[in-house]
DNA sequence: CGCCAGGGCCATA
DNA sequence: TATGGCCATGGC
């Protein structure tokens, strides 16, 4: 699976540098995380801009639930993500809300605390870990699976399966696991979704796609 | 009009 | 372990 490796070169050379998380602050970053559930970027970007006045924990933790859901409107899911967002704010209270605090724990303790958080999968406490906290941990989403699954021809259901399957054959870097993954989001985003079978795809023969592969959502 | 988007929980078998 | 229902808005 050197495949691995070569297909990162050529996004690189495709897309170049990503700089994501599309986010002003760590905080931020972890209120996306949950916003973005399932829902288009575009629909959480004016979530971000109707809470601009409480993109702060201590400020966000001000708000009533219901102030709070009525601000996420247009992210949908606004009752549950509301009390997603309240519990993760609980959680982070225990550091007082302080990152530096929270950055002295492990990885491991960090993503058991953050899965243990009704309405945080792993997708969500792994970008967090990675985006927020700059941890060298590899997100899987929809896309890594769809792109995958149309390398491959294979379903990929297992998640931690999935994420290892990339860090064995990687560097242990958390800006090559960020740069990674923004990358495969973009070439999902204008091949795979967009353009699917074409034949100008930066991943050339790695990309074996082809109409009958059909490939499902998980 | 229907489909689906940077998920996750819960009930059921 | 693996499906199915549910949550909900906005863009196309």
């Amino acid at each position: 699976m050197q495949m691995i490796a070569k297909m990162y070169q050529r996004l690189n050379a495709a897309y170049g540098d990503q700089h994501w998380w599309p986010a002003e602050s760590p905080f931020e970053v972890m209120v996306g995380a949950v916003l973005t559930q399932n829902t288009a970027w575009t629909n959480v970007e004016k979530c971000i801009r109707n809470l601009q006045d409480c993109l702060t924990p201590h400020a966000m933790a001000q708000l009533s639930q219901e102030e709070l859901a009525q601000r996420i409107r247009s992210s949908g899911y606004y009752n549950q993500k509301a009390a997603r967002l309240k519990r993760l704010l609980a959680w982070f209270s225990k550091y007082g809300y302080d990152l530096a605090a929270c950055a002295q724990r492990p990885t491991e303790v960090l993503r058991t605390e953050l899965l243990a958080i009704n309405g945080i999968g792993k997708e969500t406490a792994d970008s967090i870990l990675l985006y927020a906290l700059g941890r060298p941990v590899f997100v899987i989403d929809a896309y890594t699976k769809r792109v995958m699954s149309r390398m491959t021809g294979v379903t990929y259901s297992d998640y931690d399966a999935l994420a290892a399957l990339f860090t064995a054959h990687l560097p242990r870097e958390a800006g090559v696991y960020n740069q990674y993954h923004a990358l495969l989001v973009q070439h999902c985003k204008q091949h795979c979704t967009t353009k699917p079978n074409c034949d100008c795809c930066p991943l050339g023969e790695f990309c074996t796609y082809r109409k009958a592969n059909k490939y499902s959502k998980k």
